[in-house]
DNA sequence: CGCGATTTGTACGTATGTATT
DNA sequence: TAATACATACGTACAAATCGC
């Protein structure tokens, strides 16, 4: 018998798909096809086919079946991201790019009026505060402006910015992440992203800001990652 | 009895959890607390905990319980979006703004190498191309760039596009809309943007393309959104 | 350090609801 | 209308992580 486990069925499935196997339908088998052929219950099948879908690769229809969708350009180009991404520097993803980190800036403050509007991070806590410059293929790509609670994240370094925060409040501090907010927003480049970016000719810059929390439900971070035009693609897929 | 449909369920935990009424312990009661409590099974509880989830409210840790996170600031600011928005002029919500659809272009054309390209549509068919112009707060904040293939949406016309060609699409030709793929990326701002859009000193612009799809799995639009920035945010939550 | 007790996660089987054909 | 096919809901069992003793 053909050992099955459930990303077996996923893999194979979407194989399929891309392959152009089930085309001629344009549909998937019924779920009650593919649990008697991979020999795994409902439960099983519709965590698959769930997969396909967040893939964009197929939709399910109530009463008709699991429509495969029109395959779209594969999404090539330079960059893509949104969803899953630690602290933006986890873009590597498979494509090959130089990268580099440079601090700008280290320094340890203690949250008054105007930074606790900003971080909401209670007034009176001393929090990290960090500028680091990311160097993507010889270019200023990326101004990270980071703020950790030093309550909850204490002991961290230039040497350990210098690499990745994230490794270390992972792996050193074993802390786990729950959550990030985030808010993505175009805003004019103020004096320091002029500094420390290569703009070009433009004046604006993408800002992604993000709160993270941990599994206690505690605020960790604010971080601002300023990036410059033309370089990043965030995807999305909305189902209905 | 108290009849208690998972609706219900949700909007009371939400209200309890802004409420600051589980705040002492920072943890929602267990899931089998809940069942006794509503006399529900755990399916509905475990639903009704996931909607809290994805409104980043609550964080599940398995062996722990189910975690309160912390409260950000209210994500007030101008606009909110992403997520759920169909054409982009859905991003109504519940702010009271001003918004007007001005015409800018409306043409039939048929589908060359240059376009294929660009939109993914097979060339040789006919589609609507159109353009409109988004006066939001009395500020042309979004230029609509559409491309809708003839064949699976007939019959637009400008009146349509005046209004909404989704409401179109989903009453007129009971067409139903399945997924729409989507690409953020901020562009330096091209001559049609300088000459329809309010950009101020800007010389940028945040673009929103589409690639949207039927039940069918047919791709029946592509479309980009050029908006101004300092506009728009957009939201987003990412789970660990 | 280990060992239960607690608590959420995953998986299965089944029954019923609902949209499509 | 009937058959088909996915969606929702329930109950149950066991796995896995956490926490306290």
């Amino acid at each position: 018998m053909v050992e099955t486990n459930n990303k077996d069925i996923y893999s194979v499935l979407k194989k399929r798909v891309l392959n152009g196997q089930y085309n001629i339908k344009m549909r998937l088998p019924t779920e009650d096809a593919l649990i008697d052929e991979f020999t795994v219950s409902r439960y099983a099948i519709r965590k698959a086919i769930k997969q396909l879908a967040d893939d964009g690769l197929v939709y399910s229809v109530k009463g008709k079946g699991v429509v495969i969708l029109e395959q779209t350009p594969k999404t090539q180009e330079i960059n893509l991201s949104l969803e899953k991404i630690g602290g933006l520097q986890s873009l590597n993803s498979d494509q090959k790019i130089d990268r580099k980190t440079i601090i700008a800036d280290f320094q340890q403050v203690i949250v008054d009026d105007e930074l606790n509007k900003k971080t909401s991070f209670a007034i009176g806590i001393p929090v990290y505060a960090i500028k680091r410059v990311r160097r993507i293929n010889n270019k200023n790509a990326v101004l990270d402006i980071n703020y950790f609670n030093a309550q909850v994240v204490p002991g961290i370094t230039p040497e350990i910015a210098k690499g990745s925060i994230y490794s270390y409040i992972k792996g050193d501090l074993a802390m786990k992440i729950a959550v990030v907010k985030r808010q993505l927003r175009i805003e004019h480049a103020c004096q320091l992203d002029y500094e420390n970016l290569n703009l070009g000719m433009n004046n604006c810059v993408g800002n992604i800001i993000s709160f993270a929390f941990n599994d206690d439900g505690k605020q960790f971070e604010y971080t601002e990652s300023h990036f410059i035009p033309d370089n990043f693609i965030f995807n999305q897929i909305i189902k209905f």
